[in-house]
DNA sequence: AAAAAGCGTTGACATTTATCAACGCTTTTT
DNA sequence: AAAAAGCGTTGATAAATGTCAACGCTTTTT
């Protein structure tokens, strides 16, 4: 269970863990397990938990005035899954995050997070280059939404995103992108001539 | 000129810079002014520096095959202006950086930069602060665009950059919003009422 | 002082996207 | 095995937003 964290961590540093350190890395991370449907984190309460994800699937989306989802990110294995802004401001959650296959994570509270960032150099240096892969990702759809047709955001994502188009139904796809499902499936058919 | 720079780092931090980081940050930060409409990025090259902004304003902006301008950020004083992508990966960027009023900057290498997170630890947690608050604005910003129409999009900017309103033609705003500037218009004049 | 360029607005019209309802098909639940 | 729920598609129509051209006004350039 830990060892897939361990080797993520270990993928993304210069500097190998330690024995000591692994050691840290799997007492702090607990296992837990989110069945499909289940909320990892639900809307109005405090996020207090990073979860990396080692097996599964799972979406964190925003639900508007009238009912209607909009999902603002997918996650799969090797991925980090939280909401930041309510773990780190303390406030109460404007999104949901649950589980669209069973899934297994390793959570840590923030606390312990920026603990292990002290402790562990290499930790902190994953962490660092997570969050530049994020400003970075972030950045690129920013850009696309706001410059793109339905069409063009789509085909980006297909390119960025190949792995997702195996693993979410299409109106997942839809509503990432900001667009009704009905729309995507017109997207789609146009695309395949 | 640096002042500016140090009390924005202190006022980021617990703890207070000693003399020799006060030192540090004032040989490593050089002075750069950008007249209006000049560049400080230019589209295709590799952005080198990371900007502070002691006094004006610039925007960052795609151009599409159109030939039309989207702007994915608007900064003013005590902003830090870069294209991350292309200064992390060493890449060609995709934007442009220009000034909409005469500008004074601090800049700094990435070199530099990284240098002096290791060796000022206030600089360190000062930048680890922007990045929290920098995906936390990211993340809302995706939310509300793949979440709102237009006229909501507007309010919520006018509610979180007021200053902007001030600061920058109402087009700037209109394509920071992924909206026309006759769109943003007629917006406005609904929400009068 | 005159000319040019930039900005915001408006109108007419085109295009994109959303909405609502219905349908077949598959998967899940009973 | 039957029923229900979920998914993707399609059609008809509505709403949101974009495009293009024109206009007054202000600011900048000549």
């Amino acid at each position: 269970m830990h060892k897939t964290l361990l080797d993520y961590i270990n993928q993304h540093t210069t500097l190998p863990l330690t024995r000591e350190e692994e050691a840290l890395v799997e007492t702090t991370f607990q296992p837990k397990k989110v069945r499909k449907k289940q909320y990892f984190l639900q809307e109005g309460d405090v996020c207090k938990y990073v979860g990396f994800i080692v097996k599964g699937a799972m979406r964190q989306y925003s639900v508007d005035e009238k009912g209607v989802e909009h999902i603002v990110h997918l996650f799969i294995e090797n991925w980090w899954a939280s909401d930041r802004e309510s773990a780190l401001m303390l406030t109460p959650s404007k999104y949901n995050i649950d589980a669209w296959e069973d899934t297994e994570l390793l959570i840590a509270t923030i606390a312990d997070m920026v603990d292990m960032m002290e402790k562990i150099p290499s930790f902190g240096q994953m962490t660092r280059l997570m969050d530049n892969r994020n400003a970075i990702a972030s950045q690129r759809r920013l850009n696309s939404t706001i410059s793109n047709t339905a069409e063009k955001r789509y085909e980006e994502f297909v390119d960025s995103h190949p792995q997702f188009i195996q693993r979410f139904p299409q109106h997942f796809i839809a509503s990432f992108l900001g667009i009704t499902k009905e729309t995507l499936s017109r997207v789609r058919k146009q695309a395949m001539k």
